[in-house]
DNA sequence: TTGAAAGCGATACCAG
DNA sequence: CTGGTATCGCTTTCAA
């Protein structure tokens, strides 16, 4: 009974008859070891069942950026492919990205508690009552609300809902609805009345629908529209999954999707290439997103407060990552959605 | 020009003229404190931006578990529901999941260097090739190469082929194809030519396709078979992704689902209720690969090495987890498929 | 080629 | 209520 708890490195000396200098030369593979002092001090290791402790080690090297990202949840596609791409972008840069599927319930305190512990930044969305300082740089991804976060990535959905309203004139469209999501009306749904006035096109409160974000509100939306017996021949969904549901009711009630009724969604999701027919979208780049997010997080933990003293990332040079900020608020960076025409209109 | 560098808690006690002790106590909302003393704390910590070290923190309090899941890409929705099951997993034990989405690109290396640096110990699906000793106790999730990892989830695919291909024959198919994925027949793929026989059903060379495992594949597969001008009245494939393709290449080409050709599809992927028809499927539920991966994680941590001595996870328990391990091998748990019947077959 | 000593930054246990 | 002191486990000089 010599070891009964974690062996750390000073038990593998004394197993291997060296000192933990020595220890650390042959675990790190250093050089100035003799190569059968190494290998006494490795088989040492392996039969203690040796592993380094980290919080050590990163204590003396300097810890390496580790951010977490905030989502709904990674079923959402939209979520899904925007974390796969920050995850590539923080690798890029040496850094590591926690994962934090918040989900739709009520315990997200208890979820984020966990995270916060282990992480110098965090990125995505936060909870809409969940304004609270949760004491880390925080980076917001297209927040409805502006007011949130230490910085933003801003997508300019105006300029996408302009894209597919002037996509669907151009073909011919007159009688254009629009599935909204949220209890008031959303950016997206304010630019569809603005553009309709300007392009002096009909509108009616019956023109729009509110529903829940999901596939189901999409088809829930499609049925009442196509319920009303309004003059209908296309649809601007808030977002792909919306339309995405909404093409299926349509399938189901008959509806030839685009001869009778054109769909164009916003995101550019990848499902929207796998329905039948294809989803026309306005479509933001997620690669660019999680490339302005990142560069807003470096720019918080390198510019807000003087940190990251001794930390060696092993990403290479980023340049200075030009903040794009606003000169008195926060940082912020804005990103264009632009239009994918595929078969749905 | 006091402190050009990143501030510490000894920085902040000399500002608030007070011991670093002190500051601790201040800082973590703990009792026996004057509220003034706070105060003038929590004053001077936050002139001088002060953040506390969280891997001096991690080596005195314990660091805690941080696993990392590796995944080809969360754009493969597979892989995304996966991780948003053990992000919540992991969550609920109080650990952290660290993404890395390795991609199917060459510099996976690059990609995995951060992440072992950082990691308790790895889950997911390691590449091919690399068999590599990752350093670090690796939990593979339904690796087609059993001799992966140091402990395994095993899904009981050939069950899954069976329950999809019983549905087929119950309802009426006979001339039943198979798309298949790699170079190599898979386990499914066997376990389908198993069932054929057994059931006294026509099998030729003909009645299998071989693609990569994407959208695009599933589409290739189905222009293929139905080129060949073989019978053919359903067809089992691989997995969701490559169903759905191939739905969409018979819509294509004029061929009803279900009507003309029953489509069976494996993994049970929230796509597969999206596209229309919705998709008849092997479901597995990653709810429960999730436990179990974090199980056998838990219990390579706890039993491989006497570890955790310290550590202070804040999830409560959960049990000493039934390895379910194989007396000589590999510690393994097994998870079962079931059959959702919907509209495509 | 190897070893001794000095921190890294924070918390915890005891005194006062 | 507040301050000393001893770690925590490892890497990094600097000598030998």
């Amino acid at each position: 009974m010599t070891t009964p708890r974690t062996p750390t490195i000073l038990d593998v000396a004394r197993e291997a008859g060296v000192s933990r200098q020595t220890v650390t030369r042959a675990l790190n593979d250093m050089a100035d070891i003799a190569p059968a002092t190494r290998e006494r001090v490795v088989a040492a290791a392996q039969l203690l069942g040796y592993r380094p402790n980290r919080a050590a080690q990163s204590l003396v090297k300097g810890s390496g950026t580790t951010i977490g990202l905030l989502v709904e949840s990674l079923r959402n596609p939209y979520y899904a492919e925007l974390a796969s791409e920050l995850s590539r972008a923080a690798a890029a840069r040496g850094w590591g990205l926690i994962l934090c599927d918040v989900g739709y319930g009520t315990d997200r305190d208890a979820r984020l508690s966990p995270l916060l512990r282990r992480v110098d930044a965090l990125v995505g969305c936060l909870p809409a009552g969940a304004t609270a300082d949760v004491g880390v740089p925080f980076v917001s991804i297209d927040n409805p609300d502006e007011t949130v976060g230490d910085a933003t990535v801003w997508i300019d959905h105006e300029a996408g809902v302009r894209a597919a309203l002037a996509h669907l004139v151009a073909t011919g469209r007159r009688s254009i609805a629009m599935i909204d999501s949220g209890p008031e009306p959303s950016t997206r749904c304010l630019a569809y009345r603005a553009f309709l006035a300007e392009a002096g096109l009909p509108w009616s409160e019956q023109s729009e629908v509110r529903v829940e974000e999901s596939h189901d509100g999409g088809i829930a939306a499609a049925a009442q529209l196509l319920g009303r017996g309004i003059a209908l021949d296309a649809v601007l969904a808030f977002n792909d999954v919306l339309a995405i549901g909404a093409m299926k009711e349509m399938a189901r009630a008959g509806k030839r999707v685009p001869e009778d009724v054109a769909v164009v969604g916003m995101d550019g999701l990848d499902v929207g290439a796998l329905v039948t027919p294809e989803l026309t979208t306005a479509a933001t780049d997620r690669g660019v997103i999680a490339a302005a997010a990142l560069d807003l997080v470096d720019a918080l933990l390198t510019g807000d407060r003087p940190r990251a003293s001794r930390e060696r990332d092993t990403g290479g040079p980023h340049g200075a990552a030009a903040p794009g900020a606003e000169a008195g608020g926060r940082p912020r960076r804005t990103v264009e959605p632009y239009l994918v025409a595929r078969g749905s209109a």
